[in-house]
RNA sequence: AGAGGAGUGGCAGAGCGGUCGAAUGCGGCGGUCUUGAAAACCGUUGAACCGCAAGGUUCCGGGGGUUCGAAUCCCUCCUCCUCUGCCA
C-alpha cells in the first residue's frame, strides 16, 4: 500500500509510474484517493476540536461536582449530552473516510522502480543475461512427467486418490532429492548470512494483508474458515509479518531471513497443457530469502539475492537466463522483479524458478514495520524476497537435462545430500 | 475441550470511575563529578493522526457498550498461566 503522503506530494511520479504497469485509470483513483483523504483530514480536525471541548466540559464537570455546585454541575451536564449525539455522527463519518481511503489505496499497485520497462506482459520483459549451455538431447528424451513415471520416482496417480490433481507423491529417490534440495538450499542461505527460521504454514489475515495477498488475491489461497486462517503461497508471508508492528532497532539491520515451507496455491482456472506434470501443482516446496533493509542499501541487497540465486542455479549445472519484469508483468507489490528462468531441455521451454523481488516501502507500509534512524526518527524499512529456490521446477529441469542412458544423473554439489549419483 | 486466574510503556510493576499517557524501579540517552571508568547525583526517555507552530485528538490485548467523564464498570473475541481431560 503506498502512503498517502507520497501520492500527495510526489503525483506525477506515481502516476507516470502507473502508466509504465499499464494501470488504467490511474489518475481518476489517485484524485479520488487525495480528495477523500482531505475530507477526511478536515473531519478529523473539527472531530478533534470537539472532543478537545467535550474533554474540556467532563472535566469542568468533574470540578463543580467536588466543590459542590450540584445545579451548575446538571446544566452543564445536560448541555454536553446535546452535543455527544453530533460528536457521535461525525465519529462514524470518519471511520467511513478512513475505511474508504485504505480501500481506495488496496488498489493502487506499487510505483515500479525507474529501471523497470514499460510494457504489457511477459514478451515485453527484459532479458538481462543468459547463462550456461543448453544441452543437446538425444530424440528419444523425455519429459519429466515421463522420466518420473519411468523410475518410479513422482507419482500423481497416487496424489489424485489422496487429495487431487496438483498433489504429487515423492516416492523413493524422488523423495530424497527433494529432501537433498531443500538441505542444499537451506545451507547456502546460511553460507550467505541467512538465518533459518521455520515458520507456520497456516497465517491469519492480518499476516495475509501485511504482505499484500489480501484483500484481492483471495482466491489464490485455500481458507480454512473454520479457524479463518490462510494456508500460505508463500513463505514470503509468514517470514515477513514477523517483523509486523515493529519497530527494529538500528544496530539488528539488516534483518536476513531464510526458510523451507510447503507452498499452497489454488492456481484457479490457470491449468492447460503448458503447465502438465511438475510446471504447476497445488502444493509445492520452495526456500525463500527474505531481507529488511535501511532504504538506502535495498537495492544493493536486491543485486546480492539475485547473486546469490544464480550461484545456486550454476552450482546445479542449470542453464538459465535472468529476466527484468516490465511493468506490465510485475507483481501488484513489487517495485521491481527479476526472474530466474531455467531451461528444461525436453520440453524445450523456459520455467521460471525465482523472482526476486524489491518491495520498497510497499509492504512495510501496511506492516507497520519501521525503524529509529540515527536522528531518531522513524521511519519505514524496505521489504525483500526471492525465491532460493523453488524445488518442482529444478527438479524438472535437472530431470530433463540429465537423462541419459543410464539414467538421471544428479549434479554433483547435490550428491553429499542425496547420497546416490544417479536415479535409474 | 472444561474450570479458575491474568493481560498496563523496552522490561518489571502500581493504579481499579475525574486532576492518568499513566506512580515507582530497571534499562536507554544526555549531563555533573573524574585523567578515564564505575558509583553517586541531575535531567531526559512510547506511538499514530491533524496543525507552519502553539497545541489538539487517539491508543493501558482487539472490538463493542454504560457514563458528562473509562486503564478502572459491563459484554464479546483473542492470547497467556494454573488445574482437569485428550493427544503426536
Amino acid at each position: 500500500m503506498l502512503q498517502v503522503g507520497v501520492i500527495r506530494e510526489q503525483t506525477e511520479r506515481v502516476l507516470k509510474g502507473l502508466r509504465k504497469r499499464n494501470f488504467k485509470d490511474a489518475e481518476n483513483l489517485v484524485n479520488l484517493i487525495l480528495e477523500k483523504d482531505s475530507q477526511r483530514k478536515e473531519t478529523q480536525q473539527t472531530l478533534d476540536d470537539r472532543k478537545a471541548k467535550a474533554n474540556a466540559d467532563a472535566r469542568k464537570i468533574g470540578d463543580l461536582i467536588k466543590s459542590r455546585k450540584d445545579d451548575e454541575a446538571n446544566t452543564l451536564r445536560n448541555n454536553v449530552a446535546e452535543a455527544k449525539e453530533a460528536t457521535k455522527k461525525m465519529e462514524a463519518l470518519l471511520v467511513d473516510l478512513e475505511r474508504e481511503v485504505i480501500e481506495l489505496l488496496y488498489k493502487v499497485p506499487n510505483v515500479p522502480h525507474e529501471k523497470v520497462p514499460a510494457g504489457v506482459g511477459a514478451e515485453d520483459n527484459l532479458k538481462v543475461s543468459e547463462h550456461g549451455t543448453i544441452p543437446i538431447l538425444d530424440p528419444s528424451a523425455l519429459p519429466h512427467w515421463e522420466l518420473i513415471k519411468k523410475y518410479d520416482i513422482i507419482d500423481f496417480d497416487l496424489g489424485n486418490k489422496i487429495s487431487g490433481a496438483g498433489f504429487p507423491v515423492y516416492k523413493g529417490k524422488g523423495a530424497k532429492l527433494q529432501r537433498a534440495l531443500i538441505n542444499f538450499f537451506l545451507d547456502e542461505a546460511e553460507k550467505e548470512g541467512y538465518r533459518e527460521v521455520q515458520p507456520p504454514v497456516v497465517v491469519n489475515e492480518a499476516s495475509g494483508y501485511g504482505t499484500g495477498q489480501l484483500p484481492d488475491k483471495e482466491g489464490q489461497m485455500y481458507f480454512i474458515q473454520e479457524d479463518g486462517l490462510y494456508l500460505i503461497p508463500t513463505a514470503e508471508v509468514p517470514i515477513t509479518n514477523l517483523y509486523r508492528d515493529a519497530i527494529v532497532n538500528e544496530e539488528d539491520l539488516p534483518l536476513k531471513n531464510a526458510g523451507y515451507t510447503p507452498c499452497f496455491r489454488r492456481e484457479a482456472g490457470s491449468w492447460g497443457a503448458h503447465v502438465r506434470g511438475l510446471n504447476r501443482l497445488h502444493q509445492f516446496d520452495k526456500v525463500e530469502i527474505v531481507q529488511i533493509r535501511k532504504p538506502e542499501e535495498s537495492y544493493a541487497a536486491l543485486d546480492e539475492m539475485c547473486a546469490h540465486v544464480q550461484s545456486l542455479l550454476e552450482k546445479l549445472e542449470l542453464p538459465y537466463r535472468k529476466l527484468l519484469l516490465c511493468g506490465g508483468d510485475m507483481g501488484f507489490n513489487s517495485a521491481l522483479t527479476y526472474d530466474m528462468e531455467v531451461y528444461a531441455a525436453a520440453q524445450q521451454r523456459w520455467l521460471e524458478v525465482s523472482s526476486v523481488s524489491n518491495f520498497e516501502t510497499f509492504q512495510s507500509n501496511r506492516l507497520k514495520l519501521r525503524y529509529k534512524n540515527k536522528e531518531g526518527k522513524i521511519q519505514l524499512l524496505h521489504t525483500l524476497n526471492g525465491s532460493a529456490l523453488a524445488l518442482p521446477r529444478i527438479v524438472a529441469a535437472i530431470l530433463e537435462n540429465n537423462q541419459t542412458s543410464d539414467g538421471i544423473r544428479i549434479p554433483s554439489v547435490l550428491v553429499p545430500y542425496t547420497r546416490f549419483e544417479a536415479v535409474n
